[in-house]
RNA sequence: CGGGAUGUAGCGCAGUCUGGUAGCGCACUUGACUGGGGGUCAAGGGGUCCCGGGUUCAAAUCCCGGCAUCCCGACCA
């Protein structure tokens, strides 16, 4: 290999450490995520990315469908007057819709939001279809395409128009609201860590920092490799807001009527953004394996006459990994040598890849690479259908913990606004600081630091302590980070 | 929405200052030899120079306007 052959594959990837924002954009658009459109801020998602997405979806929906939810679809546009009705919803979320104000040739009577969120619309058809106490609870969740006029964008992170799930849920009861609001805080926590391998920290929002028009918000909240937190998902207990907004009654047991009380949550494919930026290295994409589009790629070593032996040994290895319920690539092109598929394969992050040439034939083995440690050995062939599922979940085991030591070490408990400050040069990771639960004190904290208050996590002693901002009482810590 | 930068082949860039036939590397196509960490040689194809106006005999290059993307800040999944 020359020099500049060299060359031209290293500057292929910005390097991670180099500059985080170019390495993140470079690996999208290298690994076939995602591509810019011709549409401002909008991305098209590319069959790659779009299966992570895929696989993301199974796993949220099975866990949404086993706690009793089900799917739905509602329209994609919402009459400006219904918008209107909820004050704070309203104030939070008309400056970033995008309006329809023309069908055809004809101006419209009353404009059209396209949809930033539907509690809305759904909150309408929910009065309709709650009547009593027996028609709840209401459970249900619905996969669509959402916009909101955002005026920076970044692929996966925030863009225009995006995909989600939104769940909306009716309750009789404020408690039956809240354990449904925590439930669903859980299994995003789950989803997070056991199938994105990505630890995060679940808890309650502050009052400015909640959802426009929830009583409380709880969030998930993980480190991204450069130091900034990403907000992974919310859950909204929207307290009797919506309902007294569109009259959503049921007559109790007690023959009376009362207002329901309800929640939201969603996430979004800005989970696709998190998983690159929690696990990739610098050669460039490193997926967990329950999400991975193909969890091993099978690269033959053309030899002699490979097609008669290698070729046909490939294919019998695909066919029993397949039946053992492994996602598999086998890449028998001819194009490309073996070291351009290593490399390839590696950028688009594949957890595990078998290698198979004459030399392993005769030792009734392949070699096998791990992605996230790039660790080599030898399988023998009779062990590959338990041994290769063992490895991959040994590999989505491992990135957990890689992200949570990572995570640990750069989480820090100050007690000083000194202290504070000095752990927030940089982009340092998470700050642990007591607070007294003043907005002013959060807001000069941010206007200070560029630090926002994340949560407060579920579960945080009460404490008596002193706010690290103003000394004043303190309750409880939260955490603090530069988030995207 | 403020400050800064960029826009030339799929990607990365040179050319712009000083106007005069559109270039380089990688990628791509064809063939041969290769192949266990991004192979070699040979022959090829590919351009609204972001868009619109203007100046000029002549514009990628100069002027005006717009758009898009990136970075840094203020707002949001």
């Amino acid at each position: 290999m020359s020099d500049q052959k060299k060359e031209s594959f290293v500057t292929e990837i910005t390097p991670r450490s180099e500059d985080f924002s170019r390495w993140y954009l470079d690996v999208v658009r290298r690994a076939e995520l995602a591509d810019y459109s011709p549409v401002k801020g909008c991305m098209v998602i590319r069959p790659y990315g779009y299966a992570i997405w895929e696989h993301i979806q199974r796993l949220l929906d099975a866990r949404l469908r086993k706690t009793g939810h089900v799917n739905a679809y509602f329209p994609l546009f919402i009459p400006e007057s219904l918008l209107m009705r909820e004050k704070e919803h309203v104030e939070g979320f008309a400056p970033q819709v995008a309006w329809v104000t023309r069908g055809g040739d004809e101006e419209l009577e009353e404009r059209l939001v396209i949809r930033p969120t539907s509690e809305v619309i759904i909150g309408t058809m929910y009065s309709k279809w709650v009547k009593s106490w027996r028609d709840l609870p209401v459970l249900i969740n619905q996969w669509c395409n959402v916009v909101r006029w955002e005026k920076v964008t970044r692929p996966f992170l925030r863009t225009t128009e995006f995909l989600w799930q939104e769940g909306h849920t009716a309750h009789e009861t404020d408690a039956e609201a809240e354990e449904e609001t925590l439930r669903i805080l859980e299994i995003y926590k789950s989803l997070a860590e056991t199938d994105l391998a990505m630890p995060v920290i679940d808890g309650l929002k502050s009052d400015s920092e909640k959802f426009a028009g929830a009583s409380r918000t709880y969030s998930i909240e993980a480190l991204m490799g450069d130091g900034r937190a990403l907000q992974a998902g919310t859950s909204h207990h929207l307290g009797q807001n919506f309902a007294k907004a569109f009259e959503i009654q049921f007559q109790g047991r007690d023959k009376t009527l009362h207002h329901v009380w309800t929640t939201s949550w969603g996430v979004s494919t800005r989970l696709v953004g998190a998983v690159i930026m929690t696990h990739g290295d610098d050669s460039g994409l490193v997926l967990p394996p329950h999400i991975a589009p193909y969890q091993v790629v099978i690269v033959p070593i053309p030899r002699g006459n490979w097609k008669e032996t290698v070729l046909p040994k490939a294919e019998a290895i695909r066919d029993d990994l397949e039946a053992a319920g492994v996602r598999v690539k086998l890449d028998a092109t001819e194009e490309n040598s073996p070291g351009w598929k290593f490399a390839e394969y590696e950028l688009r992050g594949v957890p595990l890849r078998l290698e198979i040439g004459p030399k392993d034939i005769e030792k009734a083995q392949v070699f096998s690479a791990r992605r996230d440690t790039r660790e080599k050995s030898a399988i023998p062939l009779a062990e590959l259908s338990t041994r290769v599922p063992a490895l991959l979940e040994e590999i989505q085991a491992n990135l957990l913990a890689r992200a949570k030591a990572f995570r640990d070490e750069r989480t820090r408990e100050v007690a000083t606004w000194d202290e504070f400050k000095a752990a927030m040069e940089g982009r340092p990771g998470f700050v642990i600081a007591s607070w007294c639960g003043m907005a002013e004190c959060e807001a000069e904290i941010k206007a200070e630091t560029q630090a926002t208050l994340r949560n407060i996590p579920l579960g945080s002693p009460r404490q008596n302590g002193q706010c690290v901002k103003c000394n004043g009482p303190s309750g409880v810590k939260a955490w603090f980070a530069k988030a995207y």
